[in-house]
DNA sequence: AGATATTAGCCTATACTTAGACAATATCTT
DNA sequence: AAGATATTGTCTAAGTATAGGCTAATATCT
């Protein structure tokens, strides 16, 4: 990343960025990731390859953008008011939403099996990132504290992910209802 | 229009272009088009007012902007090798296509029938325009000279867009073959 | 294997967009 | 009807994107 995100962005570097994001989001369910080359990006969000490298060192970082910036969406849909340990299950909703919604990207995802399989765990990378601070945030003011609350983060984000994953790659077909039940029996050491 | 369109236009230029064409588009399946303020417009499509001026006086000139660009749009897509007398049917068809594709935008049109009807008379005026260019270009070459070209035109613009309006706004279930026929039947004066 | 074409990165002057402030109207509120 | 709020249209210095040209590295083709 050629630019500091955390620094204030003017409207056109914003617009600059989704466009980027957005054409690398399309052209992943169209295309493999090894395929698409930065002339493809560029020519999707119409803006000229020096506009690209003022951003981005290479593809993978925008790739890379893309996965952290789907990762804070997904999971700020989050009603942030109330936390209790239903928190886990709509976190785990939310992801499962999003792939259900976004079915052209998993298959690409999922088509990168041999080498490229590090398209799913940097993508997981970021989502379990994210729910991890999401849950960290959600304990750090709760009373229980038999275990530290950056272990029990860890450990609520590593199962959640550890779900989706199990869900998307190995049980495709599993409906919410049963999905949601296993989580929760996991949860409760219901085994 | 702040900008001269027929000069060349960067890659930037167009892309702004586009932005506040397809806001202004989609802000006039929304609203009507006294509603519509300058900072909608600016808010859709993510630029600041600064750049709006730019390249437009106000948004009546944006919206003449969108007009002609559609007009243009549609009649393009006409397959200019062949050039006979379907091509009058082709270009109603194309034209009574764009607005059973945009409902939205032609309940708009219609909703502002009084002091704003205007939106109609401005479109169709460009609509007519460009397939006047079309219909004129069409038959510039033909041998059949009783009548100058520049009249011919002109005779069956009128005659297109007149049966176009006739069918958004009197006939509006009217379908697609009986519509063609009656407009056949004029041409051939089959009365 | 050698020729050809595509892609990756980088560079620069020029052209563009931007933030934010401004006065002048218009529109809403009570 | 008066005061608050929203909108219009203009301006400028500073920040940003653009064209398009360049080399080196990879593909792709024959």
């Amino acid at each position: 990343m050629k630019i500091d995100l955390s620094k204030h962005l003017t409207l056109g570097a914003r617009r600059t960025l989704k466009a980027f994001r957005v054409a690398m989001f399309e052209l992943l369910s169209e295309k493999e990731f090894d395929k698409i080359t930065v002339n493809d990006i560029c020519e999707a969000c119409e803006y000229p390859r020096a506009t690209f490298y003022n951003y981005f060192d290479d593809k993978l970082d925008l790739l890379e953008y893309l996965w952290s910036h789907i990762a804070k969406n997904i999971l700020n849909q989050l009603p942030n008011d109330e936390k209790n340990d239903d928190n886990l299950i709509k976190i785990f909703n939310l992801l499962v939403n999003f792939f259900h919604d976004n079915p052209a990207l998993l298959a690409n995802i999922k088509k990168n099996d041999g080498a490229n399989s590090h398209l799913w765990h940097n993508l997981s990378g970021y989502l379990k990132h994210e729910a991890n601070q999401l849950l960290y945030h959600s304990y750090s003011d709760s009373k229980e504290q038999n275990v530290p609350v950056e272990l029990l983060a860890r450990f609520y984000s590593d199962l959640v992910i550890g779900m989706l994953e199990w869900c998307l790659f190995e049980n495709p077909t599993i409906d919410e209802k049963t999905a949601d039940n296993y989580l929760i029996n996991l949860l409760h050491n219901n085994f």
